[in-house]
DNA sequence: ACAATAACTCACCCGAAAGTGAGCCTCTTC
DNA sequence: GAAGAGGCTCACTTTCGGGTGAGTTATTGT
């Protein structure tokens, strides 16, 4: 994570550019990847650990699971606490007010792809 | 398009079950493709030709913008006019009621996303 | 002694997203 | 007669998200 420094590939760059020109792509990539806005909202309704949560989406893998929870973690939408401290961790999550306000939102995306807009409207 | 029915590797399947669970989740991916939203945005805002576009994006692709420009078109975000049926065929997009009240919540999260979550709030 | 348990993490692989370059169509301009 | 304009589309390649299986940690129940 120190020492690659390449990133030439303008694949790269146009990410990069399209966070320079707006600061809602990078919302946009950060709440698009799979599973995250559910496990989000799992969370929020009291699904709150990792073992749960694996039970909660059997096909999800540990793997994403994980990192997943690490991601919403560092973004500041949930806060992780440790519960016991025995052997087998116990951990509990919760939603911090970002990460409420953000399911707001996604709550009003829900809402506007279950419209029906073939109708003519004000 | 018509004859391939194997779907069997599970990052397929799994997608599936997500639009199962939950709408939003295809709302999700819909809006998330790189360019998709600015593209929007822009079409929105007057740049509503495909070389006006080209121009203002210089470093998308042609490729890709006109497949996201056909997404658009696809699920009824914005609508596809020909101005001019002359060889070099001119065409005019505009936003849909659908698109723009899209934007508005592309907006909110925009917002979202610039808030300071630092402080505490009501 | 050994499986189970909670919460991860590592090594590996495959398909999809997105980038590049070229081609096409007909009409007008140099 | 070649080039450019406008709006695409095809073939090819690279990057990266997300899937699978196995390994780690220490303690407890059988």
């Amino acid at each position: 994570m120190a020492s690659n420094l390449k990133e030439g590939t303008s694949n790269a760059q146009n990410r990069q550019l399209l966070s320079a020109w707006c600061s809602v792509n990078d919302v946009l990539r950060d709440i698009s990847p799979r599973w995250k806005m559910v496990l989000l909202h799992g969370i929020t309704h009291g699904v709150a650990q990792f073992s749960r949560l694996k039970q909660a989406f059997p096909t999800l893998s540990d793997q994403v699971l994980g990192q997943r929870l690490a991601e919403l973690v560092a973004e500041g939408l949930v806060e992780k606490t440790v519960v016991a401290a025995t052997v087998p961790t116990q951990i509990h999550y919760a939603p911090t007010p970002k990460g409420r306000a953000l399911l707001t939102i996604i709550d009003a995306l829900q809402h506007w792809g279950e419209q029906d807009w073939s109708r003519d409207h004000p």
